[in-house]
Parts: C-alpha cells; structure tokens; sequence
DNA sequence: CCAAACTTTCAGTAATTTCTGAAAGTTTAA
DNA sequence: TTAAACTTTCAGAAATTACTGAAAGTTTGG
C-alpha cells in the first residue's frame, strides 16, 4: 500500500466508522474521534485532531470529554509539556467491556427501573388490560435482568479476554 | 389500581420507553408505537394511534410502515371491515431475535464489509502506522465476526425459546 | 505577580432528523 | 363506474442535535 493510498484508506475508514456510530446513537464526530485514536500509534493533541477531522476547538473538545466520560480514551501527558494528549484503548476486548458496563449505568439500569416500577402495580383483576400490562411489563424486566446478568458475568470476569477465543472455539 | 392511575401510568410507560429508545438510535415515535402496541390486548387501527399518541397521518404510517419492516407489528385485516390493523409481536424472546436478526443485517454486515475490506490490504511492512492500521481493523473484524456468529446461533436456534432459562437457571 | 500556553464554556448558527397535513393514490361495495 | 373509505406520499415546517469560534477560565514557568 503506498503512503497515498493508506492515507486515503484510513480517511475512509474514519469516515464511514463515523456512519456506522450514527445506527447505533453514538455522534458521527465522537465515533469519527475514537476511531482516529485507535489508528494512532501515538497519543494525539487536540490541535492535531482538529486539523484531520477538521472539527472546531470547541466540538473536538466536548467530544474527547464524553470519549474520557465512557473510560474509551484517556489523557496523556508528558513531563515539560503542557499539552494534554488523548491515548485510546486499543484492545477490542477491554473495550467491548468498557461499552457495556456504561450502557448498562447508562441505560438498562434506567430502563430496569421504569419496568420494575410498571409491572409492581398492583392491577384490577377485572381489566384485561390491566393485567396485560403487568404480564407485559414483567416479561420484559425479567429479559432485561436476564440480558443485564450475563453482560455482568461477561465483562466483569477475570478471565474476559480468553472468552472470545472459547466462544468462537466451541460455536 | 383505579382506572385513571392505569392510563396514566400506562401514558408514563408509552413516553418514557420512547426516550430510552432515542438512546439506542431508535426514533422516539417508533419506540413509542411499539411500546403503546405491545400493551394494547387488540389489534389497533391508524386512527387509534394517532389519537392517543397524538400524532399526525404522515407519522403514524410510515412509523408503521418500518415496525413492520423490522418485523415488529404484524398487519391485521378483518373479513367485512376495511381498515387495517397493527398487532405487535409480543413474545419477549422472539422479539429480542427479530432485533438481533434485523440488526445484524442492516448495520452488523455494513460493518463488517468495512472491517474486512480495510484489514485485507497489503501493508507496506516499513511503516509502522500502516501496520498498527491492519493490526487494529483486524481484530475489530474478529471481534464483530464472533459477536455476529453468537447472535446467529442463539438467535436462530430452535432451542431460543428455552435459553432465557437456562441461562439464568446456571449463571 | 504576569503573561504565555493551553483548556473549557456557551450563545448563536448550521445541519440533520422528524413531523404535519393536504393532496394523490388505491381499493372495494354497490 | 362511481364514490366512499381508507392508505400512502412528500414538500415544507418544526424540533432536535451537533458545531463553531470567540471569550473566559486555568495552569505554569519565570
């Protein structure tokens, strides 16, 4: 691959990664951002990132801040330099953990909490309806809880980075 | 629960799991369709809809439209009666393989063709960017390849409806 | 202290997404 | 065939979300 073409393919690549964060409720530029972090080799300054994305001051800084809030990039710094530099996490693994414990703060928990709360109201027995919200309502608690328990088990385990070698192994 | 408190809170449940919804890139009317189909007892017509979600024509349809697209809510006709009618899947697991199953198409595969097309090219051995560049999107498309084949086998499985138990029966 | 180097904030603007409602399209019963 | 009943479409409006850039804030070396 010559440097003209690996520039243009890793352009692309940060460019439609972008794209893809959108399906999934994740802002094209703080995808974009991660992205470029996790091809770089070495932590990169905000006035770098600017330039390559050509983002504003304002827009890259809020991003790498939510990117640190969800503990997928951390600040760098180094002696005699007052720069702060952004490093991002770079095993695929720990990062698909990372992910889903702050989901799961973020949003089952909430979503838990609404569930719980519908389907303990004590219902009128004589309306069907009633009694199909709480069957409905309970139902999708107890998936949740199901859903929430594994992700736990999953991300939490010690063992978490041999797990995906297992699973394709015996699937 | 008096019957008044039931709207209600039925009404809290409908707005609420709608913006859950907007943090999983999903728009807040979709979610809220689903939501107010998946606790109706009956088949709910347009009309319905719109009155009690307070939307117009416009949105109702083509909301309905994708639910149906996705797999979500079924159409229902009645001999003698010419309107149509919406009928969400109500099944807590089947609707979790449905998503899984719709997901994987729509952004799991886009993903992956990325993935691939970026790790497969031949790197210039002397730069070290241009490999931490096929290194990294390698191991994204492993990561996402595995990932994609677990929701295969669960969600394809015949035995799916009985997983959601064993899995909480051994975790 | 001060001033240079750097980071954060936020009001205003731009881009994107979603919604409305009226008009056009379709189906069916008579 | 026709008209009533119903569904779909889509241009423009509204709402939401994201971005810019200049000003305010912070930190540090001297």
């Amino acid at each position: 691959m010559k440097s003209e073409d690996f520039k243009e393919a890793k352009a692309e690549f940060i460019a439609q990664w972008g794209t893809l964060g959108s399906s999934w409720g994740i802002n094209r530029t703080m995808a974009q951002i991660h992205a470029f972090l996790m091809l770089a080799v070495e932590p990169c300054d905000t006035n770098t990132l600017m330039d390559e994305l050509k983002i504003s001051r304002g827009n890259a800084n809020s991003n790498l801040r939510d990117l640190v809030g969800w503990g997928l990039v951390r600040r760098v710094t180094y002696p005699g330099d007052r720069k702060e530099y952004f490093e991002a996490e770079k095993d695929v693994w720990t990062m698909f953990c990372t992910i889903a414990r702050e989901r799961k703060r973020r949003e089952i928990e909430p979503a838990l909490q609404l569930l719980r709360n519908s389907s303990s109201r004590s219902a009128n027995s004589k309306d069907p309806e009633q009694k199909h919200f709480i069957t409905q309502t309970a139902a999708l608690a107890e998936f949740v809880e199901t859903a929430d328990l594994i992700l736990n088990r999953v991300s939490r385990s010690e063992k978490s980075k041999v797990l995906p070698f297992l699973i394709k192994r015996f699937s």
